[in-house]
DNA sequence: GAGGCCAGGATTGCATGCAATCGGCGCTAG
DNA sequence: CTAGCGCCGATTGCATGCAATCCTGGCCTC
């Protein structure tokens, strides 16, 4: 995977985790080569690893698909998110710069000041905030099976199930959070981020899926 | 991913799983192609999925070697094993059937008796163990997630470097959960695969890595 | 009128060919 | 004798072509 597949895959990862693209949609790959200027070699290499990932689903003979999730899978998902998330934020505290502190603080606050209005700016953004966590955990493996779990619909079909109050506190978990990091605070940052994760549980839960 | 593609895919995950291919071995294109017996582009294919799920790393331009860990990295693997796996396992017990325990009872008495003589048997045996948990559990995240912590070279480093002591206790343990399984007890199962993981992990980290 | 079947078009799966890049070796200069 | 440069074989990356499979619609049969 290198040049050509690579970029079609970040392209296509992209358009997926930010929701531009539906879960179940179909991915043909004649559609994709043309629409991203490759051939279809690259687009087949691509498809595959976002497989391996769990992002699509291919079923032999029959294309790919942008994978969907039940609700008994999101349950599932939000349990193991549980289970590494708040570890992940532990171990990124101690490791995080001023510049990246900035950069979260920016986040943290852009999202809270637009309040949820501007929804695909938010997942974006969502996304984001959590990825630099897992990133400064400094751990490939944790970094590998939180992407096996943290998938885009998730996120994304989350935010807009949340209620005023639900937003609410999840915005202000993200700057709290931020609090946390800064003090060098590792315990609050990872209760926090339970906190925060239970809040889109109980959303996601309470409601369809 | 499909046929010849797939077949390749698996023959390479069970070879590196094994240990039959070292880590850091090269994998070329064309020599894997001519001993799989298809042409490069399914291979191609294979080898990003293997990528994608941290059984070979892939440079660009460079071709693809069999992933190899760190000493920090093993001991990422084990913390986040043991936040995931006891998890799997409680899942698993009260949805395993007559059948799944007769062969997990089969696999524990088995390796038991041999004794740690035959290592690649041994090496077999514990991931089909372990992997019937975690198929049990039934959740495809989970599974997922495992999958990308639960690497070959962990386990199978791992047994080379067990003190006879240390690899008596890790068959009993084996054992010994089979039998909780069998109770229907899920905190004693759970219970004992911390132990399990717990044993190995003193096991790799005492020595080289 | 409904259900099954067959043909045509579309799509996937794989092999092959060619351009681009990399690594190793020898050559030259200092 | 050593360090740096450039060429050449080897390998990867991608595009294209062809065979196999699948889906869709229209038709025939009951």
């Amino acid at each position: 995977m290198r040049q050509a597949a690579e970029q079609a895959a970040q392209s296509l990862r992209e358009e997926i985790l930010s929701g531009a693209i539906a879960s179940g949609t179909r991915l043909g790959e004649a559609e994709l080569a043309g629409r991203l200027r490759v051939s279809r070699t690259p687009i087949r290499e691509a498809l595959s690893r976002l497989a391996a990932e769990g992002l699509v689903e291919l079923q032999p003979n029959r294309g790919a698909r942008v994978a969907s999730w039940s609700e008994d899978q999101l349950r599932e998902i939000f349990e193991l998110r549980l289970r590494l998330e708040p570890y992940a934020v532990r171990q990124a505290v101690p490791r995080l710069g001023e510049d990246q502190l900035a950069e979260l603080d920016g986040l943290a606050q852009r999202m809270l000041r637009d309040g949820g209005q501007d929804l695909a700016g938010l997942v974006d953004a969502n996304r984001r905030f959590h990825g630099m966590f897992i990133e400064a955990a400094g751990s490939p493996p944790l970094a590998g099976a939180l992407k096996a779990v943290t998938h885009a619909a998730v996120v994304h079909q989350n935010f807009a199930d949340y209620t005023p109050d639900a937003m609410r506190r999840s915005l202000h978990h993200h700057v709290e959070m931020v609090a946390a990091a800064r003090a060098g605070d590792g315990d609050w940052a990872e209760a926090v981020m339970r906190a925060h994760l239970y809040n889109a549980r109980a959303t996601m839960i309470g409601r369809s899926g």
